[in-house]
RNA sequence: GGCUUCGUAGCUUAAUGGAUAGAGCACCUGACUACGGAUCAGGAGGUUGAAGGUUCGACUCCUUCCGAAGUCACCA
């Protein structure tokens, strides 16, 4: 179904025709919805017609507008106001608009040429449970997913999960210090969080034993010899902490042959490593399901790690690539503006930039996805950037479909998360208080099921986080997260409600709404029904779950203006009544669907 | 220092180069014998970080500056 808008630029470009004896394209020029202080329904700016036609703008809109309404019967009305023409719409097509939406099941997306995407998103770490971080992550990412189906293409969802390294080292060390072979069913901890944990408790015993070291002679003489006078005891000790942990500490020996065992394949150290990741992923699967979100596959580390040296060896035969006397491979970045980046170390061994390269070849090899879409924190700009140089270098089909789906942190109103700082919100926490906050507030009113509940707190939470340009840096304010007044999640369900409130109570009636005359609120909301197909279009085109979510909410808010405003079953004709419930059992079918992008769920009752 | 992103009401934010910058929260007034008040109507709140420039028209594009964040590893 073609939008309204796409109507009126056709037939101002055949009038242009007519007139003028021009051609112009139907998107060469714009017709917006016309501003609520002047008459009419849209508007034609004509300023941009002015070179192309070498008239002034009020003579083209008067010309248009005379040209218009007498060769348009669905045009009743036009008005010239300086460069702008106001056209005004019949009721007939109006009304018509209505049942060609219930005609189309598919009125609301956009149909688009069909392509294979992928969209990696979430990408944990296996030593901590998911945060607050990992949930704007992973809710863009779905999101971009959804709206990726509803233009028609076919979507694989990936993550890639960072199983290997020392971290996970330092809680499986931890767990066999002082864990006594414990499971989480015996702590009563969610098994993701106990091996998180280990962490913690590793990096408490770490600490324990870096600060006991402080006073030691060893470390007096070390602090002595420092090349930085200015630090003081405190500082010193704060920067040293990592070469500490690499050189002289006891538990990072420990770690460090953990993971070189690991390296070296060492049976025991990897049945261990697979039975706390196992714990890990049974954790993860918990969250993602609280979420609701899945993956089509998931890729780790431990296997990918491996890849890429092939395709870096023949980057250097054919001289995308150069190597160092050192014998390490580097590729020059400077022609994009970026620096020169290594590739291979010079012991041969690989970087993340190598995995990364193998990574996205192997996928293209299994998927055929032209389409790659990154959803990672905007920290890693650079380095997206240096890769997609890279593979447009080597030649790579999909070279310009790769795309970085960058977003800004998300800040506590006390500062920055970080888990050091022991300020991150932890993402099941953090779905559990939003959840018993709708739980209380829906005390106040009437009983409703623990289903409804979670789809309400859910909703708030999820609303909150993606109503937000994905670019911005956002702050997570706790409690402005879990209200449900106002621009929030609940405030767009209580309108879905309200319509199947109505809907259940209608009684069929199949005398249709020939004549109606519908009225300026209608026709607003016929518009905005009118505009989904495309604000998806925009989303998909922006990478941005944001204006889906924008667009909801000013349907949602029209609508429940609309409500106050006219009766609908006790309507003032039989028309009125049929037509009404028509057009509000369409705008709850546009809310579900947008709704249903963000991955918010929309309850019959609440 | 180079590069990238962001700066809009007290706070959180919206606006393909188009008409008087649109909302929500908080604050103040009103509207329930209800198609569900998790709602609605109204009020107050803005030099869109600053200054130039391009344009018929700039929150939007260009330049310079100010401020915030990130990044510039043989880390991931």
């Amino acid at each position: 179904m073609k939008d309204i808008i796409n109507d009126i630029q056709i037939a101002v470009a055949e009038a242009v025709k007519e007139i003028y004896k021009t051609d112009i394209a139907p998107e060469d020029f714009l017709v917006n919805p016309t501003k609520k202080e002047h008459q009419g329904d849209y508007t034609l700016v004509t300023f941009a017609l002015a070179k192309a036609l070498r008239q002034a703008p009020p003579k083209i809109a008067a010309d248009l507008g005379d040209y218009l309404a007498t060769a348009r019967p669905w045009i009743s009305d036009v008005e010239v106001i300086q460069g702008f023409l106001n056209i005004s719409l019949g009721d007939d097509y109006w009304s018509s608009r209505l049942g060609e939406m219930k005609r189309d099941p598919n009125f609301w997306k956009p149909a688009m040429p069909k392509e294979k995407v992928m969209v990696e998103f979430s990408s944990p770490n296996t030593n901590k449970p998911l945060h607050l971080g990992h949930i704007r992550n992973i809710l863009l990412g779905w999101s971009v997913s959804k709206i990726f189906e509803a233009c028609g293409h076919e979507v694989f969802k990936v993550q890639i999960v960072n199983d290997r390294g020392i971290a996970i080292c330092k809680s499986m060390l931890a767990w066999m210090k002082f864990g006594k072979d414990q499971t989480p069913e015996q702590a009563g901890r969610k098994s993701d969080h106990f091996v998180g944990d280990w962490y913690v408790r590793f990096e408490t015993e770490f600490v324990k034993e870096y600060t006991l070291w402080q006073s030691t002679d060893e470390a007096k003489a070390i602090f002595e010899k420092r090349t930085d006078r200015d630090l003081d005891t405190p500082a010193f000790f704060k920067s040293y902490k990592n070469k500490y942990f690499n050189t002289i500490s006891a538990l990072g020996k420990e770690a460090r042959e953990l993971l070189l065992k690991w390296e070296a394949h060492d049976e025991e150290t990897i049945a261990l490593w697979k039975k706390m990741n196992g714990w890990v992923y049974a954790g993860f699967d918990e969250t993602y399901r609280q979420l609701g979100v899945d993956f089509d596959k998931l890729y780790y580390e431990s296997e990918t790690y491996v890849l890429g040296k092939g395709i870096v060896e023949e980057g250097l035969q054919k001289g995308v690539f150069y190597q160092k006397n050192d014998g390490s491979v580097w590729v020059d970045l400077t022609d994009d503006g970026l620096d020169h980046k290594i590739l291979l170390r010079s012991d041969g061994t690989s970087v993340y930039m190598t995995q990364d390269v193998g990574t996205a070849q192997v996928r293209y090899d299994e998927f055929g996805a032209k389409r790659m879409t990154y959803v990672v924190a905007d920290e890693q700009n650079y380095h997206f950037q240096a890769l997609f140089a890279i593979m447009k270098k080597l030649g790579a089909p999909y070279a310009d479909g790769l795309h970085h789906l960058s977003y800004g942190m998300v800040d506590l109103p006390e500062g920055k998360m970080k888990s050091r700082e022991g300020t991150v919100v932890d993402a099941d926490d953090l779905m559990r208080t939003v959840i018993d906050e709708a739980g209380e507030a829906a005390a106040e009113r009437e009983e409703v099921d623990d289903d409804i509940i979670r789809m309400i707190g859910m909703a708030a939470l999820k609303f909150f986080i993606i109503k937000v340009d994905p670019r911005k840096r956002m702050t997570f304010d706790p409690k402005a997260s879990v209200d449900m007044h106002g621009q929030t999640g609940p405030y767009i369900q209580n309108a879905y409600v309200r319509i199947q409130s109505i809907l259940r109570r209608a009684e069929s009636s199949d005398s249709g709404y020939a004549g109606y005359v519908v009225n300026e609120d209608e026709k607003l909301l016929l518009n905005m029904l009118g505009q989904s197909a495309g604000i998806i279009e925009n989303a998909a085109r922006d990478y941005s779950p944001a204006v889906i979510a924008n667009y909801a909410f000013s349907l949602a808010k029209e609508y429940h203006r609309y409500y106050h405003e006219v009766q609908v079953l006790k309507a003032e004709s039989e028309a009125a009544k049929n037509f009404r419930l028509q057009l509000i059992e369409t705008i709850g079918v546009v809310l579900k669907n947008t709704m249903d992008l963000l991955g918010i769920e929309m309850p019959d009752r609440m």
